[in-house]
DNA sequence: TGTTTTTATATCGTACACGATTTAATCTTA
DNA sequence: TAAGATTAAATCGTGTACGATATAAAAACA
């Protein structure tokens, strides 16, 4: 391929992956609406539904995402009644991320939603599971390119 | 695999996906920072350069973005003068976006974008061709449950 | 122990995304 | 051909992303 080529949109590699990203997204959306939260506040109840209690700086670490972000995402779930935010006993500069009632129930709400998805995408088992490693292989390797 | 499992964050196709994306944005953003320009903004070159002279319209199908994303984008373009919006002389509901000579010079200190970002993968090239393949197989799905 | 350094969040500013609505131009059709 | 329907952009409001900076607490250390 020329360089003339790879400036080809159809020939990136980041352009389908942006885009699949946003329509993936955009396929949640409906499923969401009904619980009345975003994909990204959808993420920060997965994350706790594994482990509640977790530090700001633990949910950064797995989802990627700085305080920057975090914290008015998690502000706006505070006022959803999702999770409070209180400060560490031990260390005032952290802050505890704890669900509540309504963030554990929501749940058993969102238990039908990865069923769904995987519906939508209509892919064969062995592709997708082929799709996902070299997902997670890609995934570590911009993680370490990201660390620099 | 149990419902409990589908929720749990590493078995979601949809969050490495999100994390993926938005890295590999990331890994982009330096080469993208010389040129003074944003992720988006590169993409929406990319279109122009192959094909100039588009109606916002075109940009949109090709880059699955609304005119609500499209034109506060188009109108900083405009600002860098990468760029010019004119409203179409045989429709004047439509705007011909055309790029300046800035606008098309920038192409040649792109060129070798696209090189530098697959070094930075580093995915053996059969992987590479199935995974984009795959990618390309899941937009489209994608795509036909966006219209419904 | 007082000072410097580091660390965890928070804040600020800019730029997307996107649902919903508006506006203006073109098309339909009675 | 005039009124209603459709279409292309633009506008508006909310919610992310993220670089840069600020703030306050804890750790390190002279």
């Amino acid at each position: 391929m020329s360089p003339e080529d790879h400036l080809k949109l159809e020939n990136q590699i980041c352009f389908p992956l942006y885009v699949t990203s946003r329509l993936l997204t955009r396929a949640y959306q409906p499923l969401l609406a009904e619980l009345g939260i975003t994909y990204p506040q959808y993420l920060v109840l997965l994350v706790l539904w594994e482990q509640d209690g977790l530090k700001v700086s633990a949910i950064s670490e797995k989802l990627f995402l700085n305080s920057n972000t975090l914290t008015p995402l998690l502000k706006r779930m505070e006022q959803l009644n999702l999770l409070t935010r209180v400060r560490s006993k031990e260390d005032e500069r952290q802050v505890d991320i704890t669900l509540t009632e309504k963030g554990k129930l929501m749940q058993k709400s969102a238990k039908c939603i990865p069923e769904n998805l995987l519906k939508t995408i209509k892919l064969p088992a062995e592709e997708l599971i082929q799709f996902k490693a070299t997902l997670h292989k890609l995934l570590t390797t911009l993680e370490e390119a990201d660390k620099e």
